[in-house]
DNA sequence: CTGAAAGCGCTTACAG
DNA sequence: CTGAAAGCGCTTACAG
């Protein structure tokens, strides 16, 4: 393939005129660039940017892991962090890691070895968050998480306190058997100590059948929960820590002609669009997507412009939204 | 961070012994290697790999492009690609597409951009795969498709004649109502050729209604065949193009009481391990996953090696993996 | 408006 | 066994 000298060469000019064509600059003649230009696209040159980025040390290019590329939580959170990438002329790649910490180390690497700038992981994996917390010194962000004395600043809600209120709600409305469906994400352990303190407050005992774990993936969910809804004493009400679990829920209750909130009362958490425009609509906890994406991305590039820069722990704020699958009946 | 050149001074040494350190050079003596170990291990240094890939003009990086990291079929392709990928000292980065034109042309970018090497797709989208057919330029090998005149080498099997044997399979235990499950991708189309002549050949005429398309997933299947099966003139028979749609079939199956073979016969595609364990166990074309992994992983470092290497087109051989699925009953 | 030259972090042929 | 130096493909401060 080409390189610069050839362009260079070919348009009988200098590398440096042909690197000022290619970066925009203003100062070139509207002839010369023009030559430059027939010649580029004439031998389909294309910039090395491993020289690009060696040079400047700088690759603008951000790692965003997510444990699955379909939900649209997550779908929502990256395009909060593009948003800010974007502006900032940094380009994204998406890395799906099915949770898998091997996966997540992989990428991790190539931060290390300087072929990304960065790296924000969405729920990581609990081995890989244990890591970062304690022994990182690159420039990674953890978004959706947040416990303290961590290494590596977190964007997230007081997950512990948003579960409390969400379970609380249940109980106010009248609930006694409330189900927890957990998930394997690391934010899971404080949300179950929100739904337990509710509980305990309420002087009610966990029944350990109902504390059950489910997939994230909307269609995967509705296998694991059939179980839950088809026991012979079932819960009256559920509190699922991701809504596509409740979505899912809501699916299986529907077919085992179960009535939402007649029957059975859901609460979800995150706040996807579905939860919205379902039948019935669902309860839930909002997220701030799109502004945890936002202050992740800031974060990150904060942090690799300066990496002595004191980039402080984010909480934002979240909202009980009370919808149709837990109204009084 | 530190640099090699930083290494090089606390240790005593120079850049080029640092080098050799790193790369595991014989000629460096046991007391300099330990002394230089001991400062990289001290300045906790990492190589940069932006300035070896560019002094190297080879990241020894390959792009594997998989539309979802779920399937079994792909899992297995991409352990052969990684099988000769490792014994040549080349990292795999796994890139999930979703099968979006979009993000696979982002992949195609690095490849471009000389941060990996090249890539192997396998099933590529259809907008992507006519690019590359007609335009490529760079080393891509693609995997899973084959169709005359690419421009980039294809491993695959003879998809065409491999439907065919298994729809013509079902015709010769007697059945007559044959459906068709077919996918979004790129070798959906060969795959209905082969189910469209079998048809053809023994004078039966193509009900619609029974050709349809489901997702790849095994959950989300269930729902798109649901439909298929709860048709008051529903089909005896089924021709999946992919395994985990035609476990899809079965689960369903289960779930409405019908049994198979009795009352559906199926059969799949791909021969994923899941297939032979069912129950009933599950009739399938055998694709040679692992082969066409290695295949097209041989095929790719022969091209980055080499970019005027001839690079055939490979056509593996398949089988019909006959089953208790479409057992004659 | 444009070019010559230094340098980003590596590796390796050459010399000793 | 080890070092000085050239070079991979870029960009940019400096000079003109």
């Amino acid at each position: 393939m080409a390189d610069i000298h050839e362009v260079a060469r070919e348009a009988g000019v200098s590398v440096a005129t042909v690197s000022r064509v290619l970066n925009n600059h203003s100062s070139v003649s509207a002839k010369t660039r023009k030559k430059v230009e027939e010649v580029i696209e004439r031998l389909n040159y294309e910039p090395n940017m491993l020289g690009k980025s060696l040079r400047a040390s700088r690759s603008h290019r951000l790692l965003v892991l997510i444990p699955d590329i379909s939900n649209p939580f997550y779908a929502k959170v990256v395009s909060g962090i593009e948003s800010v990438a974007k502006a900032n002329h940094n380009n994204i790649m998406l890395c799906t890691t099915d949770s898998s910490t091997e996966r997540e180390l992989f990428y991790y690497d190539m931060v290390k070895k300087k072929l990304a700038d960065g790296m924000i992981t969405i729920d990581p994996s609990f081995e890989f968050y244990e890591l970062l917390t304690t022994t990182n010194r690159y420039p990674v962000v953890i978004c959706g998480e947040h416990v303290g004395n961590a290494n590596a600043p977190c964007v997230s809600i007081d997950n512990t306190k948003a579960a409390y209120k969400a379970v609380k709600h249940l109980l106010t409305i009248g609930h006694r058997k409330i189900a927890l469906v957990n998930s394997n994400i690391y934010t899971a352990g404080l949300r179950q100590q929100g739904y337990l303190r509710a509980l305990e407050e309420h002087g009610i005992e966990v029944d350990s059948r109902w504390v059950v774990h489910a997939d994230l993936g909307f269609e995967r969910a509705q296998l694991d929960v059939r179980e839950l809804l088809t026991m012979q004493e079932r819960p009256t009400a559920i509190f699922a820590v991701s809504d596509t679990i409740a979505l899912s829920i809501l699916k299986v209750a529907k077919d085992l002609g179960l009535r939402v909130p007649e029957e059975l009362a859901v609460v979800g958490f995150d706040n996807i669009d579905f939860a919205a425009v379902m039948n019935p609509t669902l309860t839930t906890v909002s997220q701030p997507m799109f502004d945890m994406g936002r202050h992740s991305g800031a974060m990150l590039l904060r942090r690799i412009a300066d990496s002595e820069a004191v980039v402080n722990n984010i909480s934002l704020d979240h909202d009980l939204i009370i919808r149709e699958s837990t109204m009084k009946y």
